[in-house]
DNA sequence: AAGTTATGCAACCGCGAGGGA
DNA sequence: ATCCCTCGCGGTTGCATAACT
């Protein structure tokens, strides 16, 4: 009550972001830090709507993005959280930290739908994985359920095998994005590039905060976690985790994410997944995951779970 | 070489949840 | 308790470019 509106549309710019646009935005952001984006447009001179504007800094600007090619295993995993939590874009996002939720989104849209129908057929995985079998009025509640349970067990096998450490060479395989994280080709990727160094050239002006060299990709935090005691890794992984935040209010992480910490960067994160704000989501999902496999050829299937005791289906709201 | 179709990606739209007034 | 604003999410669209005829 009483609050102006989040946007007036008249006078409020659509398309297109223009690199002007975005080095206003990403200039607003290093001095202020993201949130309150009611305020950025305004505050910062943009005739953008307050979405606009987080949607170009979440999906493009922000640090850390890996942009071009899906690696193998980043697509394994997108298929198999799909399979496991629908098309819970944003859910499945926070397991790929370097991918944003459009991204993932998109790649599924247009290479793994078409990946899967042809590894498929004409049945299952044509569009959503076991939620669009959910949806069909064809399929008796009988027959969904047990397929239901059907894709969970072979999504559950896929993503055991997707994060166990001695099978998931994936990780340590992803590839830097080309030295520079706008890795796309052609007209405005250059512009972007240009920003880059634009945005380099400020920061280097501007003083470094002490200690943040990027979460996850410091020489410190990757030694410690090879071989020093177990307090100390927790400590690294709070530290860490408070330093990501205090990334999202400071450009000048900026650099911190260029090709050559990317692999340490996504191994890192892939293996903290308290890192994000869905830690509870993944714990409970990991949990059961590893806990199943621990007691896998014991009493206790998933099969034999009923879909009231499988935590995905609480998770999903028990729809 | 020109026209057409397919593909990929960035951005917009609309809705729901959460929370402040 | 209610209203309504902000934020975040998922679905969809529009445009640029590549591939094909």
């Amino acid at each position: 009550m009483g609050r102006p509106p989040c946007c007036d549309k008249a006078g409020i710019k659509k398309g297109p972001w223009t690199p002007e646009e975005d080095i206003i935005l990403v200039s607003y952001i290093q001095q202020h830090g993201p949130g309150n984006w009611r305020a950025v447009p305004t505050h910062a001179g943009l005739l953008r709507c307050s979405k606009s504007c987080r949607l170009r800094w979440t999906n493009y600007l922000r640090p850390g993005i890996k942009r071009g090619n899906f690696t193998e295993h980043e697509e394994k995993m997108i298929i198999h959280l799909q399979a496991l939590l629908g098309n819970r874009w944003a859910a499945i996002a926070s397991y790929l930290p370097q991918r944003t939720d459009n991204d993932i989104k998109n790649y599924w849209n247009i290479h793994l739908k078409k990946k899967l129908r042809k590894l498929h057929g004409s049945e299952g995985y044509c569009r959503s994985g076991f939620s669009s079998s959910a949806s069909s009025d064809h399929i008796s509640r009988g027959q969904w359920e047990r397929k239901l349970q059907t894709d969970i067990n072979m999504a559950k096998q896929a993503l055991s095998d997707a994060l166990s450490p001695e099978k998931s060479s994936g990780l340590t395989e992803l590839k830097p994005c080309n030295g520079s994280i706008y890795a796309k080709p052609g007209g405005y990727a250059s512009s972007t590039e240009n920003i880059a160094k634009m945005l380099k050239g400020w920061m280097s002006k501007s003083p470094l905060k002490p200690g943040w060299t990027g979460c996850g990709v410091t020489e410190q935090s990757v030694n410690s976690s090879d071989g020093t005691d177990e307090d100390s890794r927790k400590e690294e992984e709070k530290r860490c985790s408070k330093e990501m935040t205090e990334a999202l209010e400071s450009l000048f992480a900026f650099e911190s994410f260029d090709s050559s910490n990317s692999d340490d960067f996504s191994q890192s994160m892939s293996t903290e997944p308290d890192l994000d704000p869905h830690a509870g989501q993944l714990s409970l999902l990991e949990k059961w995951l590893f806990d199943d496999t621990a007691n896998h050829g014991r009493d206790c299937q998933l099969s034999d779970i009923t879909l009231d005791e499988n935590p995905m289906f609480l998770l999903n709201g028990g729809t």
